[in-house]
DNA sequence: ATGTCGATTTGCT
DNA sequence: GCAAATCGACATA
């Protein structure tokens, strides 16, 4: 029987979600599609760039050092949920919650490939989701997918917001490493290279040089 | 109660 | 290149 056949069959199950090491979960989410069912629309895209975060001796970690919030609290629950905050009082930032309750690790989907139904992820960005702005940042992406704060602790088995194994193989030579982006407060622990992402992928948020995907990128 | 800051994006000078 | 937008969390009173 072929693989990845039927929804069901290639959505990750909760074995994935519930590994121990979130740096290593978050190389192996490159190439992964991230799928969301809302408001009667399937969108979807290809996972080209993920940090990690860790619960434990991780200051960049919202989570760190066993700190609990309303906020936070769904990081400490079972691997396999959205945990979905709002960045600067308006961009909704989705993270993948894994390991095991208790641990709260999590990975920032910073980046994703438009796959599935282009033109209502156009819509829902509007006049700036053109070229590869419509989904080069963890902003933008949840925006086009349509997930808000509001989804924070969705089982990503389920099937509203969930991720899929497709068969896309993303080489290691391919993958690229940097420090994560925008949490120099963190002194020591920003300068782990905890960031993954696809070389050469136009989608990617920022270039190595730490350049921001700008004005001057066109795709489409 | 008030002030500061942020895992960002957008628009304007 | 710079600043505004705007809310949750934290520090201070």
């Amino acid at each position: 029987m072929p693989a990845f056949t039927s929804p069901e069959s290639r959505k990750l199950a909760r074995t994935f979600y519930e590994q121990p090491d979130v740096v290593e979960i978050s190389r192996q989410l490159l190439g992964k599609v991230l799928c969301t069912r809302i408001d009667g629309h399937l969108t979807s895209g290809v996972i080209v760039e993920t940090e990690a975060y860790s619960g434990r001796d991780d200051r960049a970690c919202h989570a760190n050092n066993g700190l609990r919030t309303p906020r936070t609290e769904v990081m400490y629950g079972p691997g396999g949920h959205a945990y979905v905050y709002l960045c600067y009082g308006i961009h909704h930032l989705f993270n993948v919650v894994t390991n095991h309750t208790g641990l709260a690790d999590a990975v920032l989907i910073r980046a994703i490939e438009p796959l599935d139904n282009l033109p209502e992820m156009k819509l829902r960005r509007g006049q700036n989701g053109s070229g590869f702005g419509l989904t080069n940042g963890p902003g933008k992406l949840t925006r086009a997918l349509k997930i808000e704060t509001a989804d924070s602790g969705t089982d990503l088995t389920g099937d509203r917001i969930w991720i899929e194994e497709r068969g896309i193989v993303i080489p290691g030579r391919e993958i690229g490493e940097s420090p994560r982006i925008g949490v120099e407060y963190a002194g020591e622990h920003a300068r782990r290279l905890w960031r993954f992402f696809v070389r050469d992928n136009p989608w990617v948020s920022r270039l190595p040089g730490n350049a921001p995907a700008g004005h001057t990128q066109n795709g489409l």
